[in-house]
RNA sequence: GCGCCCGUAGCUCAGUGGUAGAGCACUCGGCUUUUAACCGAUUGGUCGUGCGUUCGACUCGCACCGGGCGCACCA
């Protein structure tokens, strides 16, 4: 897409512009009064007959997106659909009539007039009068061949929302989806609370983080990768229910599943364990997915979701077990990086025992769990904020949800012992030391708000992206943000 | 980071060593109750960028820029 400033078809609309300017006409006028939006028109004059015209005078405004009969048949869109503009030589003065001709698709418009159905059956504005609202300089892609070039649609999402009314609908949803969470969790008592984004060390995941610069500090911050660790400081703080949905950044690969910044959703919940949480989050879920799916069947590409609760719960030794037969819970550390080797799962990178049934677990079974299933009781190795298990040593309670293949959600009953979660944090530091980039850090203020105590307490975390990329057939993360991120082309474009 | 593929007009795409093409859009004219209106005539390009090979490069080679998909990392 070229925006170069000798562009012919840019020139041409810059001619009307100036035309329209010798005229005494500003083509970017201050606003419009409207009297109904398309959709509404659409709706009040659904039964009326076809070439049968009323006395009801309105006034519509929106983008022009298509003109038949050199402007006599106008389509205008609005946010909520078309309208017809009828412009015929008999209803306009001579020199609204000419100054039709230096419209141009993509223009805005207000227009006024009665409402009639033409014998094609299509609902129309007979429009008396007209004014040019906003002026377009740049040509829109053609409507019918569409605008399908994928780095184009990206790089110029707001041409891709104009072409292809299918990208609004997404971002609508989206929209939707997040007001329904918002909405179940204040019913629920919830205090919706903001966190830092900038900090001095990024906790609450593995990932690594971006790093940025303070000018007056004179200090280097880190983007946060989690809410996590300033939630629970506010459990402690005395807020028992609190949540905040806001954008984390994790300084990784770029995939259809991964955009650097991406939308988290974090809830902290005293009193509860993970079994209220996985009963709670299903309840807000199917919440968030009826607002915008009929039913609990959903297409995700050509096969479809069960969303019907209760969802399968299943430990994740025992979903290792049925899968390969092979239950590692009675297995040493030697013994599962044998049995994981002898599956085909390379261990060489792992240490300990929980990392093997981990690494096992999300080769073999992970990609094969299609409708939503728990996987509960993880090994405590990969889970260094997570409460120990009530029963089983070595494991902790936590789950994760799945959803067609992918981790949708992860939740547990959270860790609040300062003596226990010193000692994991640090195993993470020495973790860290020996070259892992993604191990968590220290963070002694954390470990200090502890101390004061925190009553038990639940904690879920979900991915905004993927559960919208769900909820409205998108298969890529890059469908579902609205500007994804993009390496910028040349020096002056980005 | 690795592998494979892609980049030609505003949009969608052909062309693969020998003068840069089509449809739609745009402009002009005709027509006028259309449903991608129609008819006619024009116009529009550093073929992603650079360096090579060649008498000659959109085409072949190398490098770079940007993108897609897969893998890796991860949510």
């Amino acid at each position: 897409m070229s925006t170069e400033e000798d562009s012919r078809l840019k020139a041409e609309r810059i001619r009307k512009l100036k035309s329209l300017q010798e005229e005494g006409v500003n083509p970017y006028p201050y606003f419009f009064s409207r009297t109904h939006k398309a959709a509404q028109l659409q709706k009040i004059y659904e039964h009326l007959e076809s070439g049968v015209e009323t006395q009801d005078v309105v006034s519509v405004c929106g983008r022009v997106m298509n003109e038949r009969n050199t402007w006599m048949f106008v389509d205008l869109f609005d946010d909520s659909g078309k309208i017809q503009l009828f412009c015929h030589k008999d209803n306009l003065s001579p020199e609204d009539l000419k100054r039709l001709r230096l419209c141009d698709k993509g223009d805005f418009i207000g227009a006024t007039g009665a409402i009639r159905r033409t014998k094609q059956g299509e609902l129309s504005v007979k429009v008396t009068s007209y004014e040019i609202l906003t002026k377009s300089l740049q040509p829109l892609p053609d409507s019918w061949q569409g605008f399908t070039d994928v780095e184009a649609r990206y790089r110029h999402r707001y041409v891709d929302m104009i072409i292809n009314p299918a990208v609004r609908e997404t971002f609508r949803k989206r929209s939707l989806i997040i007001k329904a969470i918002r909405e179940f969790l204040d019913n629920k008592d919830f205090f919706e609370i903001e966190t830092p984004v900038l900090q001095v060390e990024a906790g609450g995941a593995d990932a690594r983080p971006f790093t940025t610069h303070h000018n007056t500090l004179d200090m280097n911050l880190y983007l946060r990768i989690a809410t996590e660790l300033h939630l629970k400081r506010l459990i402690v703080g005395g807020f028992e229910r609190v949540y905040e949905i806001g954008r984390v950044f994790r300084n990784e690969g770029i995939s259809t599943r991964h955009n650097p910044e991406f939308t988290m959703l974090e809830l902290y919940a005293a009193y509860g364990d993970y079994n209220e949480l996985m009963n709670f989050t299903e309840e807000m879920l199917i919440a968030a997915a009826s607002t915008v799916c009929d039913g609990t069947d959903i297409l995700y590409g050509d096969k479809e979701i069960n969303l019907a609760r209760p969802w399968k719960r299943i430990r994740m030794v025992d979903a290792i077990s049925s899968m390969t037969g092979i239950d590692f819970n009675s297995l040493n550390y030697e013994e599962a990086k044998k049995a994981a080797n002898k599956l085909g799962v390379d261990t060489k990178e792992l240490n300990s025992r929980g990392y093997v049934i981990n690494e096992v677990f999300e080769t073999l079974v992970e990609p094969t769990l299609w409708h939503p299933t728990f996987i509960i009781d993880y090994p405590v190795e990969v889970s260094p904020l997570t409460k120990a298990h009530r029963e089983n040593p070595g494991e902790v309670e936590r789950f994760e949800l799945f959803v067609a293949g992918r981790e949708l959600a992860n939740g547990y009953s959270e860790l609040n012992d300062p003596e226990d979660q010193r000692r994991r944090l640090e195993q993470q530091v020495q973790k860290k030391a020996a070259g892992d980039l993604e191990a968590m850090p220290m963070d002694q203020d954390f470990l200090l708000a502890l101390e004061y105590g925190m009553p038990p307490a639940m904690g879920l975390g979900v991915g905004i992206d993927r559960l919208v990329m769900f909820l409205t057939n998108s298969q890529s993360i890059r469908d579902v943000i609205a500007f994804p991120t993009m390496r910028p082309i040349g020096e002056s474009s980005n």
